[in-house]
DNA sequence: ATGATACTTAAGTGATTACTTAACTATAAA
DNA sequence: TTTATAGTTAAGTAATCACTTAAGTATCAT
């Protein structure tokens, strides 16, 4: 379970650029060639080459050449391994807050049932 | 919706270091002094208040200092905010491949009903 | 008051990023 | 067979990163 650290530090730094975010965002609306993941962002082909090949190498998106058009997509299985981490912590800090409220809700009908008695 | 853009940067950017997870993973089983967050960690203090700034900036931490010990705590919310905007282009994805699916039901039907029918 | 604790601040460094331009290689179209 | 298209490779650069050590500054305990 060391390996699965770089995994996740590669895709959360692959999400982490708002150019690499607009071309995830694209590739879930169907796959797209280089040149249509170029499109809408102000920079150079061989930057968004750059962003796609950051974005392969963390394992969010993989992409084939046929002819001289490479065909992009994502790999969803990717994304949820990204989502899946932070909700597991998500969900262990509530599981924490519901314990840590029913102990106030002990402590505050402990208080009641004893108010007036004692003391 | 431009701010939105920096503050999802700055949530993935400190989600994508190890260390900074390690942080965070703590917190969510209740709020942790600078010091016990640099315990399991190899390196030193200045480092981790470095990476403690990370993540206050992000705003998955925040921290308040009583004495001279400062206490943190993650927030759930930001959290959220960050596990949300996977899970939307996820689901954006999912809900295309079932409309493909159906569609590829639709002409799987059609090829069967019409077979032997023409050509 | 003195020392130990719990950070904090500052400054420096080597590595990594996110670009750029220029030059190149296939493939497809005219 | 020339010419345009789609992408690739290489090299350079300014900025940011993830540390480090050294030298503080408040608190708290004795």
């Amino acid at each position: 379970m060391q390996a699965q650290s770089a995994a996740l530090d590669r895709m959360f730094h692959a999400l982490a650029d708002p150019a690499r975010r607009v071309m995830v965002d694209r590739l879930t609306r169907g796959p797209a060639t280089v040149s249509d993941l170029a499109k809408p962002l102000a920079m150079s082909l061989p930057a968004v080459v750059q962003h796609l090949q950051v974005l392969e190498l963390s394992g969010l998106v993989y992409s084939e050449k046929n002819g001289r058009v490479r065909t992009c997509r994502i790999e969803p299985k990717a994304l949820r391994t990204a989502e899946d981490w932070i909700a597991e912590r998500r969900t262990v800090w509530e599981r924490r807050l519901d314990r840590l409220g029913e102990v106030l809700l002990e402590i505050e009908a402990e208080e009641k049932s004893t108010k007036g008695r004692t003391k």
